[in-house]
DNA sequence: GCCTATTATAAATTATTTTTATAATGACTG
DNA sequence: CAGTCATTATAAAAATAATTTATAATAGGC
């Protein structure tokens, strides 16, 4: 069976017209039609009513199956294709949520200048929860993520190397300022400045929030530590962060929370299960294991 | 790309000898050397170190990695084949362990049969761990499975409908017989004849086991509970299974085991989360749902 | 040095996919 | 309600791709 046919067949389940199909994959219609009429012949049923009368292509109950399988399929063989064109070019797509990079990522890149490693290393940053996805779908080979649980998902491989505890950071102009220690519930009526809901901070927020019974005011979120520090330092709200962020601001103060089983913010190396890691690769965890882990 | 290629490559990888693989195939070897190097370029990589040197035939880390993939996809088509077979065959293969055949299938057959569903459906019986890749591999539309934890599988639904203790059985002579209720510590000393390790039970017994710090004496496993009960009754040995187990036997006494946090046996309704259900299905699932979780 | 097992290559053959051209169906429109 | 439009199906021809046949090349064993 040949793959462009499930390919086809993807598209025309989403696009629910042949020769709109045909056009985007840049082949004549009638190679839409033998392709679809292939595979109601491979798997001997029909994939789709050819209801002409509502004027519209209906999905039968075997194409619904097929159609999972086949998204499926056409994913792995495109994560086929990148891990397998990074492996032929030695380099190594390393994820960094910004929060990591800043505190985590200097010491790792020192030690891999040292050995000549850095150049064939290159970044992608973004938020924990999106870059678990990247991880997931082969546009990165190496992150650096963080959680709130440690991470168990059956196609990616954790190793947890640290866990902090997150604060909260308010202006030295705010009433608070004068804390060293606060109880979650206090905020009640604080107006907060969050990271957006891609980075895991939003994750363990919600859960105190929910666990304190109350509906917190989020008057802006940003995907920048340094947007929120700018907003809490001006007192457009407070913020919610891990202790990881530097804070080297004078305008900015930082309070632990008192509450019992607070989230944690867990740092863990991971990468895909089903991954072969090139001698570059594993160099580089190895240098990540050494500089994280100690 | 034909998947049949990536079929030729899945056997090379494993046999490692093209000639053998064409004759798998029933085609002539040059079939398959042309098939590997059009992997190879549509990959753009070598996947095998052709060394004659050596006599044999290393797989690259490109190989490597397709090979992971390959068996990926290839499963995924066999699934889909089976899957929408069944499909337009009407029929449900539903799996279950011998015990919850047992214990709630007679119910459930008995509501099968009073609208007709019975005939369209096929049991296969296994022990819950092995029907859990049954279910995964297609084998198996439905399933009810035995669990000691909340079953959570990203490619299983599972919805619990009962939970019970496990107990102790020993024959009618057995010095303990006279007790109603027993720590499992006090087993230390005891032969045990258990379940093979395809079904949960075993999981259960040796977490118990080690939580107690003793590595019991298993002089028999078998994957029958009459064979279990009738070896248990001559005295062979004692042995820890669910009770739902039906007890109507009088040379065999149950004992309720007193420890704390013991495992327990779950029962769940089980199917694939990819698996769309035909309306057949669907009803043998509400059957299931309103008999098993009234 | 000859035989064997194995993989590679080239040309011929066979199979498959795609295109071209056209038909068929039903909705919409003036 | 005939004409037009958008859509999918069908058949034959053309283009591509896969497989076989026949043979070469390579290295190990005797």
């Amino acid at each position: 069976m040949n793959t462009k046919d499930l390919a086809y067949f993807d598209r025309l389940i989403k696009l629910k017209n042949f020769s709109q199909v045909a056009a985007e994959f840049g082949v004549t219609q009638p190679t839409i039609t033998t392709a679809i009429k292939r595979l109601e012949t491979e798997f001997g049923t029909k994939l789709f009513l050819r209801d002409r009368v509502h004027r519209d292509l209906a999905v039968t109950a075997s194409g619904q199956q097929l159609a999972i399988h086949a998204t499926a399929i056409l994913k792995r063989l495109d994560l086929a294709h990148q891990e397998i064109t990074r492996l032929t070019q030695q380099r190594t797509v390393l994820g960094l949520p910004p929060i990591i990079e800043n505190h985590y990522f200097p010491r790792v890149a020192a030690h891999l200048q040292e050995r000549g490693m850095l150049e064939n290393i290159e970044t992608l940053e973004g938020g924990s929860v999106w870059l678990r996805n990247a991880l997931r779908d082969g546009q990165v080979d190496l992150a650096l993520l963080g959680s709130t649980e440690p991470l168990s998902y059956k196609s990616i491989v954790a190793e947890e190397f640290d866990r902090k505890p997150f604060n909260i950071f308010v202006s030295r102009q705010h009433p608070l300022a004068a804390r060293k220690r606060i109880y979650f519930s206090e905020l009640r009526r604080e107006r907060f400045v969050l990271f957006n809901n891609s980075f895991i901070h939003d994750a363990a927020f919600n859960q105190l929030a929910r666990r304190n019974h109350f509906r917190p005011d989020v008057v802006f979120r940003a995907r920048d530590t340094h947007i929120i520090m700018n907003l809490v330092a001006e007192n457009v709200g407070v913020t919610y962060l891990t202790g990881l962020v530097d804070q080297q601001r004078r305008d900015v103060v930082r309070l632990e929370l008192l509450d019992d089983e607070q989230p944690e913010f867990i740092s863990s190396i991971a990468y895909r299960a089903s991954h072969v890691l090139t001698p570059a690769q594993k160099q580089v965890l190895a240098v990540l294991r050494g500089t994280l882990a100690e």
